[in-house]
DNA sequence: CTATCGCCATACGCTCACGAATGATCGATT
DNA sequence: AATCGATCATTCGTGAGCGTATGGCGATAG
């Protein structure tokens, strides 16, 4: 690209169009919201840098130069295409159509997202979401998505970062097992029942242990990095597990073990990119998802 | 003309088109001539001033936004303008076809323009002259001509002006006239002959009187604006007139009077408008003219 | 003929955007 | 591992370009 061919100010273009539209100096200025000396000091300077004479200055006001009558064609042009440019814009800071991809935890996906986004459907007929079920961490600066769901503060500060609500855990177990291995008075009882969940993590391991639960990741006979396998085998009866209140009070085959014991709220984190700002279609989605994720913690 | 939806700094926009074509910060200064900072500067308020953010900046470069990428299309089209008012500039700079209107004195317009002018038929086959022959002080700045030949400085600061030289006057007259009036020895004996002439400056008559020719507007027996009717009258016998030497010294039919009186001199101004300084045309006949004039008049 | 109005050019402070310098971060290379 | 090189963000002092005020000029109206 040859960029020494567009090296003059662009704003004196501008300035030279509003002049030849408006009639003089002063009317292109007001049309411009700025001053009568400006415009002619811009022109002056175009026409230095062009080396060419655009307009005859007279008393009466300018007129056009031949070769003025001749750049105006181009002028226009460019006029136009910038007239495009802040159109275009504008469509994209309203239009709520396109795609959005929101990442959460599987458990959220497949438990709270469905019924949070679904007023959205009437809304925005035009959206369309991806929903990325994932416990990684998603890059949202990469783009990989433009919503995430998340249980810890991003770290990044340029992420825009919102703390919704917090979610409370129970500890659960299937009735069936209970009803086998017998129910926990105590949290030194639980220590010896059987486990499922995602110890990866060392702090909830720790965390067990100040409510009293002595774990070890022997504890833990089924891991899994996903939320839905642990509830699914929690059903089946392999032990218990520490999960969202929210997700499990519904189901009928699971049963709080130790309902009185203090349990640690898990912080929900809505995390979006900068483009946030200025998209529409994902700050709708973003406000849904707020909502509706602050909405269920309270209520749980 | 809505001038509300071109109103953003239009160098932001050539900052962003930079960037993304150079695909860094730092490269698009390097390409436009200016420092990374300055770039990234242009680019933010440009994206607050659109409402939409058009690159995604990460450590290793910025990205195209979608919103960046849909308006990229029309940021090229208005560079692409840019570009042709920059080239239809530098061609217009040095493109010397097209007209040229020149003004004079029919006079002159007779007796000098056209040897004057004609090297310029080789030297700009593309140029074509519109002469004017004309005694009125026609209005260079509303372009009726492009170039006049004066014999008064022109009061107008903004037309550009140039002493080029003077024309030489002395009294003439048809041998004829003489034979059968009588040559004048002396400036009082002129004054009773007949005279032929343009009396309606008086400071023409003041010229005379200084010059010892007490004459009136009643010695004026024929009186025309144009010199070359002036001349004719002349050749015909009418009486005696003060002219340049130059026009007149060829004719075969005309004799000095007086031939040692010390006869004024008129100078000749050549003037144009301020476009010279841009059009090549334009300074290419007033360069010719001035080089011309400047000879003739030395050499007579 | 004078008054008024609108136009452009000039002069003069002042602000804001620019450039230089620095720091932080990341990937590549040694 | 460590250094280098390239990137972008931030800070700060300065000058270019802006707006205000003023003057001159020509056209128009009274």
């Amino acid at each position: 690209m040859n960029w020494d061919a567009i090296s003059f100010d662009w704003n004196q273009v501008r300035a030279f169009l509003a002049t030849a539209e408006e009639g003089t100096f002063s009317a292109a200025a007001r049309a411009l919201k700025t001053t009568q000396p400006t415009i002619g000091r811009q022109i002056s300077e175009l026409e230095e840098r062009l080396g060419v004479t655009l307009l005859e200055r007279s008393v009466r006001g300018p007129n056009l130069t031949e070769a003025g009558e001749t750049l105006l064609h181009h002028v226009r042009a460019m006029s136009d295409a910038a007239t495009l440019i802040s159109m275009a814009a504008a469509r994209q800071a309203t239009d709520v159509s396109g795609r959005v991809t929101i990442t959460a935890s599987d458990m959220l996906a497949v438990g709270l997202l469905p019924q949070l986004l679904l007023p959205l459907r009437g809304r925005a007929p035009g959206l369309r979401m991806d929903i990325l079920p994932s416990n990684d961490i998603k890059n949202l600066l990469q783009r990989e998505a433009d919503i995430a769901v998340r249980h810890v503060r991003p770290e990044q500060p340029e992420l825009i970062a919102r703390h919704v609500g917090d979610l409370q855990a129970h500890f659960y177990a299937a009735k069936s097992y209970l009803d086998q291995a017998g129910r926990p008075r105590t949290p030194r009882d639980a220590a010896d029942h059987a486990f499922v969940g995602i110890p990866t993590s060392e702090g909830l391991l720790n965390t067990l242990q100040n409510l009293g639960i002595p774990l070890t990741r022997e504890s833990f006979v089924v891991n899994s990095d996903s939320g839905v396998v642990i509830a699914e085998f929690l059903k089946a009866g392999f032990g218990i597990s520490l999960l969202p209140a929210a997700l499990c009070d519904p189901e009928p085959d699971l049963e709080r073990v130790l309902p009185d014991l203090p349990t640690p709220r898990f912080p929900i984190w809505l995390v979006t990119h900068r483009e946030l700002q200025t998209s529409p279609r994902i700050r709708m989605v973003f406000d849904q998802l707020a909502l509706g994720l602050a909405e269920a913690a309270r209520s749980l």
